[in-house]
This record gives C-alpha cells, sequence and structure tokens, in this order.
DNA sequence: GACAACCTGACC
DNA sequence: GGTCAGGTTGTC
C-alpha cells in the first residue's frame, strides 16, 4: 500500500486499539521468502506486552514493553486489518495475531513482499539508522540541504531514496513535482536553491493534506477497518496520463523516470 | 544510472 | 500474451 501518509494512518488506528495489550496468540497461515523465522517467530512475540506502534520512514514499530519491536513493512501491498471473531481467513492472509480483550487482527499481502520480524532495541536502531530525516519533522532548511547533497541524479530518483528523505513514495514524488513546477527528469545539481526550497515546502504540504485524508487509495490500499482514504480524489498528475491538466488543460505525460512511471505537466513543469 | 528480482492480480 | 501496480535490494 504505501507510503507516509498511509502508513502513517495505519500507525495510528494500530496503536489505538493494541497499544497496552499482550499478543495472546498467533496464526500464521503463508510464510514467504522474508519470513523463513517461521517456528521462532510465534515464541518470539506471543506472550508480550505492546507498549504502542511507532513509525520510521515507511517501517511500522510494535514496540514491546521492553523494548524489543516488530518490525513491519507493507510493501506494496500489504494490510493490517481488525476483525471480528467470525472472521474467515482469504487466501492472502499471512497471519492472524489475538490480542487482549478478543482483539483480532490480521496480516495479509497479496504480493508477499512484506515482513514481519522481531528485534532488540538495539536491532531496531540499527534497521533504522540509515533513514533520512522525517519530512513533517524536519525543517524546510534540513529537507533542502538534504536534495543538495545528492548532486547529480534524477530528482525524481532522490525523493524516492529513502535515506535522502524518508516516507516519500512513488505517488508523492510526482505529486510533489507538480505542485513545486518542477520536472521529474530534472538533475539535483540544476535545480537553484529557490526550487530545493519550493520543492520540499511542497512535499512537507502534500504529505500533511494526505495525511488529513487518511492517505490515498489509488490502487488497493485501505485502512485497519477496510476503509479507503481519501486523497486519491485530489491528486494533480499521479495516476492521469493522458487527461487534461487541472491548471493549464495540456495533457498530463506519463513517462518512466528511476524506474517508475512519472506523471507530469510538460507545460507547468520546467 | 539501468535492470532484474522478489510475487500476485488486474486490465488490454 | 504483454503491461502495469503506494517498495526495496542487490546486481552489472
Amino acid at each position: 500500500m504505501p507510503e507516509l501518509p498511509e502508513v502513517e494512518t495505519v500507525r495510528r488506528q494500530l496503536h489505538d486499539r493494541i497499544a497496552g495489550k499482550t499478543i495472546r496468540e498467533v496464526l500464521v497461515f503463508k510464510t514467504g521468502r522474508e519470513m523463513p523465522i517461521g517456528k521462532k517467530f510465534i515464541p518470539a512475540v506471543v506472550g508480550r506486552r505492546l507498549k504502542g506502534v511507532e513509525r520510521r520512514a515507511k517501517v511500522l514499530i510494535f514496540r514491546f514493553a521492553d523494548d524489543d519491536a516488530m518490525l513491519g513493512h507493507l510493501k506494496m501491498t500489504g494490510k493490517f486489518l481488525f476483525v471480528d471473531e467470525d472472521y474467515v481467513p482469504t487466501k492472502h492472509d499471512r497471519m492472524l495475531f489475538v490480542f487482549d480483550g478478543k482483539t483480532r487482527m490480521i496480516w495479509s499481502d497479496i504480493r508477499m513482499f512484506g515482513y514481519l520480524k522481531v528485534v532488540t532495541s538495539d536491532g531496531a536502531r540499527e534497521a533504522l539508522a540509515h533513514y533520512g530525516p522525517e519530512p513533517l519533522e524536519a525543517t524546510l532548511e534540513e529537507l533542502a540541504e538534504r536534495l543538495k547533497s545528492t548532486s547529480r541524479r534524477l530528482i525524481k530518483a532522490a525523493l524516492l531514496d529513502q535515506t535522502v528523505i524518508a516516507g516519500i513514495g512513488n505517488i508523492y514524488a510526482d505529486e510533489s513535482l507538480f505542485r513545486a513546477g518542477i520536472r521529474p527528469t530534472r538533475t539535483v545539481d540544476k535545480l537553484t536553491s529557490d526550487e530545493r526550497l519550493r520543492l520540499v515546502t511542497e512535499v512537507k504540504k502534500v504529505l500533511a493534506e494526505s495525511l488529513a485524508q487518511n492517505g490515498t487509495s489509488a490502487n488497493d490500499y485501505i485502512d485497519t477497518d477496510g476503509k479507503k482514504g481519501g486523497f486519491q480524489n485530489l491528486l494533480k498528475v499521479y495516476g492521469r496520463g493522458g487527461e487534461a491538466c487541472v491548471v493549464c488543460d495540456r495533457p498530463i505525460k506519463r513517462i518512466v523516470a528511476a524506474q517508475r512511471g512519472t506523471h507530469y505537466c510538460v507545460s507547468c513543469q520546467k
């Protein structure tokens, strides 16, 4: 599913529902390449109390009372879903977590790219150490400086690089560039300091606006109640190749840049 | 940088 | 049959 606004929406819901609760039971339906842990996983989590659910970049951190953690990445199609007792698992469900008070949480993942893994508090710190600053927390100056250091790459590639700035993905990279009036194919070293500042300003704004809408359900993102976000209705270029630009009416172009589908307006973005 | 890989499904 | 999909990682 997810970029920062979607993962943060899920984090808040998870925290509200399971913080303070103990994992009583785990059923594993599908393991997969990223989860060879198999037998070790269940005893590593069952009986442990969750202090809360945190987020760093697109990673969910299920923090146990002793500061060890279960790290979760949804990749493209991962979902957490709270379900009733009579819920029947589907073919894409990977695990069921049963918490205190009959709270039942499904982890499903159609494409099986995601992972859950248990780490110590040090292990969590190490696993998350390489990420760039959180765009909703860092200052504009900090964020602009991060872009400057990435030199001659395409700006689109730099925005997608989690070690430069954490949490931006394909949707918000395209939307930020449109709002800033910058073509995705420009190289970072060719941007003026004014453009870098404008771009990170729009990164912050678009992420905050999407978060306020509980994220974007452009493909199959849903929250832990199975509900869609609302920001797909406010996208200006992502997924709109061939359609008219909302500003100038000329067709939005779709190209491949940084190996990802990339959408921009030839006329509004220089 | 580009590219393949990890996987499944939807759509043309 | 081919192409595409909110991600990441490891190869040339």
